[in-house]
DNA sequence: GTCATGGTATGATAAATATCATAACTTTAT
DNA sequence: ATAAAGTTATGATATTTATCATACCATGAC
């Protein structure tokens, strides 16, 4: 990881239209002044289970997961963080250290802004308050809702749900390379490995999918979206 | 349900003490005078999935559960909320209507806060903002973490897990009455009411609990707890 | 009372999934 | 370039869990 050069374009930040609308010009400058951005390769640590928490982090470019380490050796994937998704949403006003861990699926880089200086925000600016909450309830919101979702689904479903995500949410492409291997497929909806592998390859000769590796590409589109709802 | 009579002890409130320390009298006093008191008999609807969210409610006494309607009857449960727990956190500040349902486990009183009126008080005080926000955070992070950590184990685990849950969180004893049936606690752990039923039956001959119908004793707490931590 | 209904319980069986074993292929380190 | 380690892949088998069937008991409706 390395730190970009301090001059920051706040001026093209989705983050700064999303938030700081309700924010006065001169805190958003004492904002874009103060904020770091650091730059991760993929597969870097962003965040380690169990540190303390020191800043508000959103994702600029890039993708990462969020997950928890397992003792034996296998973790759960908590979620897929894209740009613009507060990395460390979870636990960021309520706990003093992070109970999960953060690492880059891409280069990716991050926008650090002071946990102290968004608070004092918070407090002295209700709509942005207000505007912060609603995120912080709907990102919380769709993360449970969402593994209640896979929760009834079976392995194929799963893996349906997973590469649909995938090509819809993240990549709006039917083809596209997966950013994560197949023991993090697995720990993602929560299967094994080798099961995630055989579905793959159902899904293979049944003509739904190809597999280039760890491109994909989707052939049956309607096909994968009925496994997903019904499976 | 039924409404209470409008005179209510907010001396008395554990969550005016949670949440009002921030703010000033004469507002304490505008919620005091607005709120609304609800009671429910065990079994009653609070909320409807797909209703609209109109206020801010908590629980003042009994006990509720959060879950979502399945197509095929069966449904999942989201959490059990017990008094002074907020019963709408989920939503309540990112969306409009309701997407998941609350009843009534036990009889219970709920207090109806106005949104708008709560909306107004994070926007002029901002120590109320980030306490509030800071008890939105710690339950949704309670809530995923959970899920996570009943996601690893398998029936018999699970089982063990919710028979602790309920005899250290909800009821502290050893002692005390399922509030669910065995087919709403297979939709809280996600697995068939057979299964709930056989894993309890096992239990029993094992010697670590008794069952008196909804009764439970909880016999060898150590080993239900070993059962818990790694099955 | 008795009839239907829902909850609890248990067994038999089927289906889903995990585990174990092995092999080919890829990537990484030296 | 080669060895070591990790990833993908597939088969065989074991285990777990779901499904189906049946029975018993309690409860409320009539």
């Amino acid at each position: 990881m390395k730190e970009a050069p301090n001059k920051c374009d706040c001026e093209k930040c989705d983050v700064r239209e999303m938030f700081y609308e309700h924010v006065e010009e001169q805190y958003t400058e004492v904002v874009c002044n103060t904020k770091i951005e650091k730059i991760f390769k993929k597969g870097d640590v962003i965040i380690e289970e169990g540190k303390p928490i020191e800043s508000f982090i959103y994702l600029k470019s890039g993708l990462v997961k969020l997950f928890k380490h397992g003792e034996d050796k296998k973790g759960q994937i908590i979620i897929i963080a894209k740009p613009f998704d507060f990395v460390n949403l979870l636990s960021v006003f309520s706990d003093t250290n992070y109970n999960y861990s953060v690492t880059a699926l891409e280069d990716s880089v991050t926008c650090h802004l002071d946990l102290d200086y968004i608070k004092d925000m918070i407090r002295t600016n209700g709509e942005f308050a207000l505007s912060i909450m609603k995120k912080i309830s709907k990102v919380s919101d769709t993360i449970i809702l969402e593994s209640l979702t896979v929760r009834k689904k079976n392995i194929h479903g799963r893996v349906a749900y997973i590469l649909l995500f995938f090509a819809d949410q993240i990549y709006e492409d039917k083809y596209f390379e997966l950013p994560l291997n197949r023991r993090e497929i697995a720990e993602f909806i929560g299967k094994t490995t080798e099961n995630v592998i055989r579905t793959l390859s159902e899904f293979r000769k049944d003509g739904i999918i190809k597999i280039f590796g760890k491109f994909i590409e989707i052939v049956d589109k309607e096909k994968l979206q009925q496994i997903s709802d019904f499976g």
